[in-house]
DNA sequence: CTGAAAGCGCTTACAG
DNA sequence: CTGAAAGCGCTTACAG
């Protein structure tokens, strides 16, 4: 079934049919409506291959995120998707599994595939796939990551930030030994962020992250909790316990309610991204938040802009997460006030 | 960047140009090297539209799922991805909220866009999508669920005799009064699929789920905890409680531990899908799982065989849940026994 | 094995 | 406002 047809079957030019479809107001109305019923009747759908390459222009959106294992990012896709589909574009969806090569693979088979804009999460990937985008002119942003000067357009929170937050809270209440539970930092510039936060913030108040009671690894519970168990068998254990995110603070408590410990009278811990289960489990988890979706959705919209031609360039959006003071910690000290 | 550029640069025809890609045995070495020689050197990438038009060859698949709200389906597109990246696939993702007329229209944009095939979760959905997918000759495969003389070839599992093996395991434990707590049926084969199967061995056992101890909702936590309140605070308390997914089980056990219950003295309680939390928490909810990373990988390899040609249609494939008997379940009476 | 050329299904100046 | 026709970037019979 081809354009051709339809003109045909409504006896009109396929110019006229093409015009009906994408610029219906430069078609009389008489036309229109043959045009529209011919292709009902035939049941004809455009062909995606012939517009784009008649057109160049693919109506074709990509976005590449580390993994979909985590609902963070698909909330940030299901955010972007609704808008690109409110304005007729497909979203092609990749997954690098935080390995860089494997984000500028599936970058170039979106190019191949004439992707008009690009988000992509963090920075921390090759610079020939940034080159890429800006040598075909493709506009793109850095999503979930944002920092001043970063050299590329960014929407996302300050990750540094957030952690300096929530270290200057526990500091504020009187904890001067920390350990931390980490996802790893290569290849996730937020990670690092989080990290370095943590250590600025102890550092301005004289204190250290000890090597010993930093615990890096695979973000799963199944870590979180055999780490938790390390620290708490640490000679000098910490009183407060910073988490890289909700899921490993998550798997901490659980071994922690295997162990007899309680939050926050024998020791504090912290999150981010406030999982449904955070604000209902007992304690309570203290975490922090971000709306993920208000980012996709935001990165699709601005992206959309530049595509009309109503904006140059994306500009960069901070988005100021939310600090959620819950149970799970509480002033250094608290078991043996209690006691 | 035009394939002509670098057939010029290599000295050869356009066509030695695209054998030398698409069929390098069709070519000398000779002209294979000068070919990818030049392509390196003015960085060409082949445009998808153009082979797409050429070939009738787009090499993108599609998936439509319910939502990305889950990590369900996350990971069921996270298998299907990785196989179909492997055989030079793109896939486009769309997610239909729940609404067929939605999943009906995804599935339009895809066809327009050429999906070469099609995977879908369940069979809810209007019979002109089926159609549509037969009229283009475009295999397709619904995903997740699994049932004998399903008019779709499908690959899942049995959603129906996975719920009569959970209600007939609670039985056998001298339960008599079930609760059950629900993701609404409309538009969810599955859903209706698993209410079936707790009716069904209810039935059996001369047993019946009261429609005041049904409760069916938008499957969130919050709700799920409502609904546990609200059933132990009917007269006719239910002992066992099945919930449609691990989510909902876990939202009503966060309740039990606010209102001093604890399973599986004052109730038992079940799941599906077995989340990582699912295990960690006390008590350890007895659930079922299914293998979902291998059913989107199962459903990708079958499509492809089919595309390849070393396959007439696409063969259901049955997976089998496997069932994960822990600590939220008890004999009837636990408690007053325990006391 | 290699190349000249037609053609895939659309869109879009261009002319009327 | 409408139509005839060129052209988008590839692939693929076809001929040599």
């Amino acid at each position: 079934m081809r354009l051709e047809e339809v003109a045909r079957l409504a006896g009109v030019s396929t110019a006229s049919v093409s015009r009906a479809f994408n610029e219906p107001d430069k078609v009389t109305e008489i036309i229109r409506e043959k045009v529209f019923e011919a292709a009902r009747a035939l049941n004809w759908i455009p062909d995606a291959a012939g517009r784009a390459l008649a057109s160049s222009r693919t109506h074709i959106a990509g976005a590449i995120i580390p993994t979909l294992d985590n609902e963070i990012f698909a909330r940030q896709i299901s955010g972007m998707q609704s808008v690109y589909a409110q304005h007729g574009f497909t979203l092609l969806l990749g997954c690098s599994n935080y390995d860089p090569e494997e984000g500028l693979k599936q970058a170039q088979a979106m190019i191949a595939r004439g992707v008009e804009a690009l988000t992509i999460v963090g920075e921390d990937h090759p610079a020939e796939l940034f080159d890429a985008m800006r040598a075909r002119q493709i506009p793109y942003v850095v999503t979930y990551s944002y920092r001043e000067n970063c050299p590329h357009p960014c929407i996302g929170f300050d990750n540094k930030a957030a952690f300096v937050a929530i270290t200057q809270h526990l500091i504020s209440l009187g904890h001067e030994k920390f350990g931390a539970i980490f996802q790893p930092e290569a290849n996730n510039d937020r990670a690092r962020a989080r990290l370095e936060g943590i250590r600025e913030a102890l550092s301005q108040a004289g204190l250290v992250l000890s090597p010993k009671l930093l615990h890096v690894g695979a973000p799963s519970m199944e870590f979180a909790a055999q780490s938790f168990s390390a620290l708490m068998a640490n000679k000098e254990r910490p009183s407060a316990i910073i988490c890289g995110n909700d899921n490993l603070a998550l798997g901490a408590l659980t071994m922690a309610s295997d162990l007899g410990f309680k939050a926050p009278d024998d020791f504090s811990i912290t999150g981010f991204d406030d999982l449904a289960i955070s604000s209902r489990l007992s304690p309570r988890l203290t975490t922090m938040k971000v709306d993920n979706q208000q980012i996709g959705i935001i990165a699709a919209q601005h992206l959309l802009k530049v595509l009309r031609g109503s904006a140059k360039v994306v500009t960069p959006v901070e988005l100021k997460p939310f600090f959620l003071k819950r149970d799970s910690i509480g002033p250094y000290g608290a078991r043996k006030a209690s006691i």
